[in-house]
DNA sequence: CTTTTTTGCATAATATACTAAGCATTCTTA
DNA sequence: TAAGAATGCTTAGTATATTATGCAAAAAAG
């Protein structure tokens, strides 16, 4: 069944997981095309799903994914991206630049840095920046 | 100037940042063109410093991310990409323990670093010292 | 059966990412 | 000082994503 097909979800290409995952869902393109809010115009998911688009934009495949109840990284990574994953490897070089650069500090440009890092944070508390979703 | 420096750095465009990213490593283009295994040219990179792409793929993104050593969702969230939102905020840090407390930076802490690290070397002028790997 | 609407899809048109080529200026170095 | 390389940058050209428009077949309504 569709349901058969849509277990095979890592050995499928973008086009056929979305292709199957509207039909599961027993969704028009247009219907898809109005869920994304006009997003995802009907047109545009037809080539979608028909392998003509190599890569399309990561907002496009959050709104699909939303709409489909799917995992965002799982259609980034079917399109070819990289895909940030809880790999502990790509968070230990956060920093890596900072520490970098600083390895390469003159004495004076140590006590620079060090002073500006003491005012950034006594001024924390008046930042409040707001996220989105 | 410190003004300059001190302005809402984390509000800072991906221009400014990847700029910034790279002055602060004194790497040039080219190098970082080589770094990337020419994935980014250095025409390319020149134009994405100076605003003239808008949304860069994801993959040029996270080639970037690699070389500076910084997180690829942070460059993608700045390139306007819906970014999966994992335990990001309080930041985890490199383990090995650097000169001095520069841990547990957030995003907007390295961005103001850099960027005050940056300003910091224009004003000393160009000394022959140039960085190598 | 005819008309109307829906559905999937194709294609032309446009926007934008990305590449190729090269130029002007600034270092190197002899 | 002069030749040569390096650096940042620009721009024309190409590839590809995205939109706009519409059409043929199927389905639904009358």
């Amino acid at each position: 069944m569709d349901k058969q097909a849509a277990q095979k979800v890592s050995e499928s290409t973008l086009s056929s997981y979305l292709a199957n995952l509207r039909t599961a869902n027993e969704l028009t393109l247009r219907q898809v095309e109005e869920a994304t809010d006009n997003e995802v115009s009907n047109a545009y998911l037809s080539q979608l799903e028909h392998g003509r688009i190599a890569k399309p934009s990561p907002n496009i495949l959050y709104s699909l994914a939303r709409v489909y109840g799917v995992a965002y990284d799982v259609l980034m990574e079917k399109a070819g991206y990289v895909v940030v994953k809880g790999s502990r490897k790509d968070k230990e070089r956060h920093g890596r630049a900072v520490t970098f650069a600083i390895d390469n500090l003159t004495p004076e440009e140590e006590e620079a840095l060090l002073d500006y890092l003491a005012y950034i944070r006594s001024r924390k508390g008046k930042r409040g920046k707001t996220r989105r979703q």
